[in-house]
Parts: C-alpha cells; sequence; structure tokens
DNA sequence: ACCTGAACACCGTTCAAGT
DNA sequence: ACCTGAACACCGTTCAAGT
C-alpha cells in the first residue's frame, strides 16, 4: 500500500533523464556523507549542494526544502528495509513459528546493523521531519508481512493475531533502536539480540504459535 | 552515580538567587511550551526568551548554548523519570518476580503516557543533542535500580542477571518509545503494554526469575 | 553586578540573470 | 529549458552600552 507524503513534502520534479536521476542519486550520496560527517546539526542545504557538485538552485529544483529531501531520503531507506523483511517473511512460509521469528529478528538486525553510522544518521535526520506518514506505511507493509507469515506456520492458532503481531513488531523495532540509542559494545549488543530472540519465542509459544517443529506422522 | 556532562554543554552558572532559580524555571517552562506549540524545528532562542519574559542575553547568561539549554531539559527530565522508577523498584523489594514487572512497567509507562505531549517534545529535542552522557547516566540508575530489585525476588535464580536485566530494560524503554513514535490510538497503546508486561513475565520465567508468589510453608 | 538588544555570521530559500 | 549564486529574511550568539 502506498501512502502518500503530505503535499509539501512532496519532491517537486521526478526525475525523468538519466542526468536528472543521477543528480538525485548524487544529492541523497552527499546528504548521508555530510549527516555522518559533520552531525545533523551541520547538515545545510549549502554543504549537501557542495559535496554533491551542483548548485543549492539546482537542488531547490528536486526538493522544494530542506525537509522534503530527508524526507526523500528516509523514504528510500525504509522502502528498501521493508523490501528485505518482506523477502525474509516469504521465504519462510510454512515454517515452524521458532524459525520464523529467529529469521525476522536477525534480518532486521542485520539491516540496521551492516551500515550502522548510516543508520545511526537517517535516526536523527527523522526526528527532525514530520514522518507520522513515513513510519505509517513502513508499519503497514510489515504488518502485512509479518502477520500472513505467522500465520501460515504449522498449527499456528492465536487467539488475537493483530494484537500479537502489533506486539511483535513494536518490541523488536524499539528494541533495536533503543540499542542503538545507547551506543552499546558490539559483543552486548549481539547478546540483547539473541535475548530479544529468546523472549519473542517464549511470548509467541505463549500466544498460540508452535515454537518447535511438528513431529513428523510416519 | 553522577556523570558529569561535556564541559562544553555545561550551564554556565548555578542559580544562586530565588530570582535566578525562578528565572530558570520560566526558561524550562518556556522552552517546553514553544516545543508543544511550535514543534523543534521553531524553538528558537528568541521565542524562548520572549515567553519566558527575558532577554536573549539573559538566557545566554545561564545557558552558553541552544543546545545547554536542552541539554539542561532533558537532564532535568530523565532525573525526575529516574526518581520515580527507583521508588517504584524500592517498594518492590522482595516481592514475587510478577509483581514487579508488572509495576515496573507500569511506572515506567504511566511515567511517560501522563503527559504524552512532554514526552513527546522531549523526544524531539534529545535529538539534536549530543545526549550520550545523559542516556548513560540514566541507563546506569536504572540498571542498578531494576537489578537489586530483581535479585531480592523469593527464589530468583538468574544464570546472569546483568545480560537479563539489561535485555529487560532495552526492550521496555524501545518499546514504549516506538509505541509513542507511531502515535497509535490509545485503546491499541494500552493492549501493547499489557501484551510487554506478559511478555517480559515470559522471558523472566524462563530466564531464572520465580514469577508467581511462592506456596507458603505451613 | 546584571540586563539589554542591535549587530554579526551563517543558514534556508528565492529569483533575476545567465546558458 | 535548465542552472547559477547573490540577495533576503531569519536564527544563534556576542558584546558595547546601559541600569
Amino acid at each position: 500500500m502506498e501512502v502518500s507524503p503530505p503535499r509539501h513534502l512532496k519532491a517537486r520534479k521526478q526525475p525523468r533523464q538519466a542526468r536528472s536521476a543521477s543528480t538525485i542519486d548524487a544529492i541523497f550520496e552527499a546528504t548521508i556523507q555530510v549527516l555522518i560527517a559533520e552531525g545533523t546539526h551541520r547538515l545545510t542545504t549549502t554543504r549537501v549542494a557542495e559535496r554533491a557538485g551542483v548548485s543549492v538552485g539546482t537542488m531547490y529544483q528536486y526538493f522544494p526544502h530542506k525537509q522534503s529531501l530527508l524526507y526523500a531520503l528516509n523514504e528510500r531507506y525504509l522502502d528498501r528495509l521493508a523490501e528485505r523483511v518482506e523477502m525474509t517473511c516469504r521465504t519462510h512460509h510454512g515454517r515452524p513459528t521458532g524459525e520464523m521469528v529467529e529469521a525476522l529478528i536477525a534480518a532486521y538486525w542485520e539491516a540496521k546493523t551492516e551500515r550502522s553510522d548510516v543508520t545511526r544518521a537517517l535516526y536523527s535526520s527523522a526526528v527532525e521531519l514530520d514522518n507520522e506518514a513515513l513510519i505509517d506505511a513502513f508499519a503497514k507493509r510489515m504488518d502485512a508481512a509479518t502477520r500472513a507469515m505467522l500465520l501460515s506456520a504449522p498449527n499456528a492458532r492465536y487467539e488475537d493475531i493483530d494484537l500479537v503481531n502489533l506486539t511483535l513488531l513494536s518490541v523488536i523495532f524499539g528494541t533495536v533502536r533503543n540499542v542503538f540509542e545507547r551506543n552499546l559494545p558490539s559483543s552486548d549488543q549481539q547478546a540483547i539480540c539473541e535475548e530479544l530472540k529468546r523472549m519473542c519465542l517464549a511470548y509467541l509459544a505463549m500466544a498460540g504459535g508452535e515454537v518447535f517443529p511438528p513431529i513428523q506422522a510416519t
């Protein structure tokens, strides 16, 4: 499902030529680099334009405000993230619940961790932003993907799959973010990730998912 | 344990007279009001000073930068939050693990929820900030309080109390924040809160806490 | 001793002038 | 048609001038 962004945050024009597309990519890339190198409060339109090799005026042809640039950047990021998680969900259809949870957490965790500087930069850039629509769209996609996956498990009997699913996602997303925010040593991060899996498993087992693979009847 | 803030974020002078103290309170109050009414990107020193009834120059006597104002504001907030949670932990020493978890989550949740506009405003203000020291100090206090509480439960036998405790807090804090960020309807929020308790209970039971009260020997 | 607010540097955004 | 960058309004911060 596509959720349209608030009108004032829309990009001014769609790139129709290869040149435009590459300009936009350069601007995105420059934004991330400035964010990582200088931090949110030093992220200026001039600096981004300079590093992207265009003038401010050109940037404003594509993004009517600084906010719309950050909006688009986060949109692109969340879109890719959603695709990865959806893929994981699809490939675990019909598997035992335990495997699902493990794979789901691992996929989300890895997507966030493999470029932790980018993740951190985007977390911080998103806050200056009216990003409710983005979060909503992302949440809806994730919800649909994990819901379908969980229900496809053998012998899944959830009393309230929507609540269980909502809770599961809130806990996973929230915990991952919290771990990033505290900047714990990598070994602690790994350990928490494993504990998070155990916790979610315990929860799902209690809520009606069959965690271990069914014994095959012969 | 007191963690000293980065030097450059320190308030310039401590209030020594009643007048100064009330000026500072007025500035804090004005900051929160502007944050709630206008949002992070319209939070300007001029606006805060105006609403607080002082000149910019005076504000800069107490807070050497805008950042130090936000830092102090968050410090004050986290300090009060920590005190409340510590209190909850103290009053549940020796109780069964189940009651502890329920009380801990309820206390944290309520502290965040009773003024959700303030909570949201502070979440957003904290991000422009180099707040690692704050988060760290808060985390350490929470860690100590909940650790002592959990160990005081009857028949608590944790294999790795530090990891369990760290995980528990990461999950609770992270989930609460995620729920705030998504701005879900209040009924969903309540439901997730209950599910979160159940999940943490299941986890602690598995990790070595005795969740239900011991049967009294007669 | 403390307060004020005009002044300065910098940032987001625009638009007349270029190609 | 598209790009440029000086110009404008606004914001963080300072400091000479007031009390």
